[in-house]
DNA sequence: CCCCAGTCCTGCGGGC
DNA sequence: TGCCCGCAGGACTGGG
C-alpha cells in the first residue's frame, strides 16, 4: 500500500517525465474492469494536457504530481493497488487505467496501473490544487516533520496516537505500516492518547518516523505478500524485510532482551500490530 | 471535535 | 472442484 516511501520511489522513478511533452492521453476502457476514478472526465482531461510540457514531478504526501505550465497539476493517489511505470510492461493489461505518450526527452511512455482501482486521477488548476492539497488540508511533510510541530498539531488530542498519526491534515504520509514501525521503534503503545504522550516521546516519535521513512526510501519501499507494489521500473521494493511488527502478529518481539510477543489490534478500523512487552 | 460505519474496488484464501 | 463470503484498507461521507 503506497505511503511516503513508495510514493516517493514513483516520483524518483519518473522524474525523467519533467521537460517531456504529454503527446497523448490514452485511458483504456473495458467491460470487466470499473474505470479508475478521473477528473475532469476522460475527454476533457485529455483536451486539456495533451500538447502540454511537463515542469518538475513532485509528490504531495501520498500522491504523484505532475506539474504542469501555468501551475495545473496531474495528481495520482495510488490509494491501495496503484502504481506508476515509465517504459515497462504493466503487471496486468486488464489493469491499466492510462497511458500517457511522451516525446521531448528519453522516456516514451508513463502508465498508470492500479489493480482494484480504488485510486484516482486528477487534474487541478493552481487554485483548485491550493484547495485540494494545500497547506489546510495536507500538514507537513513526515519528512520534514519536527518534533514542535508534531506535539502542536496532535498534543492536545485524545485520539489513539496510532490513529492521529494516519491524519494526513497533522502530518502528510504516513500510513498503517510506517506509523506502527514508528510506534514500535520509539517504544510507544499505539493505544495510548496523543494527550497523555510526553514531550520527550513527541522527540522520540518524531525522530523515529524520519529514520524509519528515510531507510524506507532508500529501500524502495515495502512490496507486501500481495507483491502489488513495484517501483516505476518494475521491480519489488526491499523494507519489507526490515518490518519489525507490521503482519508480524505471534512472533517474538525483535528488541534485543525482549522476550514479547507482537500483537494485533483493531485501531480506528485498521490493523495495528506492537509489542506489549516493550511498547509503554 | 471525534468516532463509527459504510463506500469505493478486486483478488485471494478459508470453509464447506 | 467450485462457490460464497469475508477480508485487505486510504480517503471520504454522513450520522451521532
Amino acid at each position: 500500500m503506497p505511503e511516503l516511501p513508495e510514493v516517493e520511489t514513483m516520483r524518483r522513478g519518473i522524474a525523467a517525465v519533467a521537460g517531456c511533452v504529454l503527446v497523448r492521453v490514452h485511458f483504456p476502457s473495458r467491460s470487466d474492469v470499473k474505470p479508475l476514478p478521473v477528473s475532469p472526465a476522460r475527454r476533457t482531461f485529455a483536451r486539456r494536457v495533451e500538447g502540454l510540457a511537463v515542469v518538475a514531478v513532485e509528490r504531495a504526501g501520498k500522491r504523484v504530481v505532475l506539474r504542469l505550465p501555468r501551475d495545473e497539476r496531474i495528481v495520482f493517489e495510488p490509494r491501495m493497488t496503484g502504481l506508476v511505470l515509465l517504459d515497462e510492461e504493466a503487471p496486468t493489461q486488464k489493469h491499466v487505467r492510462a497511458t500517457f505518450e511522451l516525446e521531448g526527452g528519453t522516456p516514451r511512455r508513463l502508465t498508470i496501473w492500479d489493480r482494484r482501482g480504488l485510486g484516482t486521477l486528477r487534474l487541478y488548476t493552481a487554485a483548485e490544487f491550493a484547495e485540494a492539497l494545500g497547506p489546510h488540508a495536507l500538514g507537513p511533510d513526515a519528512l520534514e516533520l519536527t518534533p514542535d510541530q508534531l506535539q502542536e498539531r496532535l498534543g492536545a488530542s485524545r485520539r489513539a496516537v496510532k490513529v492521529a498519526l494516519l491524519d494526513q491534515r497533522a502530518l502528510a504520509g504516513v500510513g498503517n505500516i510506517y506509523a506502527v514501525e514508528a510506534l514500535n521503534a520509539s517504544r510507544i503503545d499505539p493505544r495510548r492518547s496523543c494527550a497523555g504522550l510526553t514531550r520527550r516521546e513527541w522527540r522520540a516519535l518524531t525522530r523515529a518516523l524520519l529514520e524509519i521513512l528515510t531507510e524506507a526510501v532508500r529501500y524502495e519501499g515495502s512490496t507486501l505478500g500481495d507483491g502489488t507494489y513495484r517501483t516505476a521500473l518494475n521491480v519489488d521494493g526491499g523494507y519489507q524485510n526490515h518490518h519489525r511488527v507490521y503482519a508480524r502478529e505471534g512472533l517474538k518481539c525483535p528488541r534485543k532482551k525482549c522476550s514479547g510477543r507482537i500483537e494485533r489490534v483493531v485501531l480506528g478500523q485498521r490493523a495495528t500490530f506492537f509489542c506489549p512487552s516493550c511498547q509503554a
